[in-house]
DNA sequence: CGAATGTTTGATCCTTGTCAACTGCTGTGG
DNA sequence: CCACAGCAGTTGACAAGGATCAAACATTCG
């Protein structure tokens, strides 16, 4: 199978800098193909053993967790360059689903490959800590809005979190990028109730902040919506590693 | 200076399992000494870019990141066995502050060295990458906690949490562990007002599941602290790494 | 002793969740 | 072609869990 990683967001650093032709030809034999999902269909299953790990290059999905009662909370939105499936691939099993949202395109990697990886490539094991580190800084930013953020300040933060991140992949257009979910899915990942995050969104609609309807985000006042988020609008992505 | 690391959790696996003479020799090399801190000092601070990164021998501490309104939320405990300063070794600055909560003693290493160790002992890189997995894991439990369960099921499932980390680094006399925090602490990591976290408090003691005071936590009904938690109450850490 | 810090308790308010009904859209089958 | 079901979004009424305010109490420490 021709392998195209030149892109391949494993090696992403700096959102998708492109490999030399020695890493591609590493890289190429650490993965194994690619993979093609519709919208809504499953991933990777929470206390499964999955032997594939995957870096999505195409659309978007979501992570999640259920409680014993039912309750779904969204751990995050998957985008283009994410890695999924590190914890199956160290631990031994996964510790959330992952599914999609719209239909996607995964590169797919052996995780019996892993081991022999991290010996080989060290820059590339480096890489993969380095992406575990930035999921890690993005979940504390979760916990921060969860248990401090009121419901507005959630939805502001999120909208713009999503659309710092989706821009800085080159997928804005005049002021929207793709956020293909449904209100429960937001609801979800706020911790806040279907019926609360709807009129929430009303209301930022009304202030020309920001509006969010088939799909798409748009952000009227990025300076607005990051008072309305109490963040600082300009440390959305980490960009420099070391090394 | 002599080098005692043979209980280095950075090579825990599976929480302080013993390292090779030769893997000894190896860490020494990367280890640059000890630190020992007071109780209430600051360790790591959010935006720095600290030269040295720690894993924890003895102590307790704590991980936050302060809102620009001044609200706080505690990331998470810091235990024996923790790694800290992972953000500022692979990305270019700590992502929250952490401070120590009694005195703790530390274990001490060099940034710099943190690429050739990549470079050299690609086991110990394997490591890293598993803990910071296993860090993701438990940001995961947290933000399910903050986003879906109700104050009292939130405290239930941090002291079992807590009970049951603590209890597995063998700190558990008769049914209570060392858990030196402020009311305060505890309120602002699982996001909910002093106020109420203390007449939480003083629920869960009345109904003689488990109590918390001058720094020692008992669980007096892990059953039905597991049930209040809306938990499994075997899942606790994830001990069984692959390699 | 007074000051500082942490815990406890009561009263009140409000943000958010719950319940319920309705809209608009899409796809399906008679 | 229409009836109908199913799903996502919208809106109003009401209830409640938790926040806020305020004050007392206990300990420690200089």
């Amino acid at each position: 199978m021709p392998v195209n990683c030149r892109n391949c967001p494993i090696r992403r650093r700096d959102c998708f800098l492109p490999m030399s032709d020695s890493e591609i030809e590493a890289m190429g034999r650490f993965k194994s193909g690619e993979l093609t999902v519709g919208p809504r269909s499953s991933i990777l299953m929470e206390g499964s053993n999955s032997p594939q790990l995957f870096t999505v290059l195409e659309g978007q999905g979501l992570r999640y967790k259920v409680l014993e009662n039912g309750r779904r909370q969204v751990i995050s939105f998957v985008f283009p360059g994410d890695f999924l499936g590190l914890q199956a691939g160290v631990m031994s099993e996964m510790k959330h689903s992952v599914e999609s949202a719209t239909s996607m395109r995964l590169c797919v990697f052996e995780r019996a490959n892993l081991w022999s990886f991290f010996r080989d490539h060290p820059e590339r094991a480096f890489d993969l800590t380095w992406l575990a580190a930035v999921e890690e800084h993005f979940l504390g930013e979760k916990v921060l809005s969860l248990g401090q953020r009121s419901a507005t300040e959630r939805i502001a933060w999120a909208f713009l979190r999503v659309w710092e991140r989706l821009g800085a992949l080159g997928l804005r257009t005049n002021g929207a990028v793709p956020f293909p979910h449904r209100q429960q899915d937001l609801a979800d990942a706020l911790g806040l109730s279907l019926v609360h995050t709807n009129k929430t969104l009303a209301r930022l609609r009304q202030l020309q902040v920001a509006g969010w309807s088939d799909g798409w985000l748009s952000v009227f006042d990025p300076g607005t919506l990051a008072d309305l988020a109490l963040a600082d609008p300009g440390e959305a992505v980490p960009r420099r590693p070391l090394l």
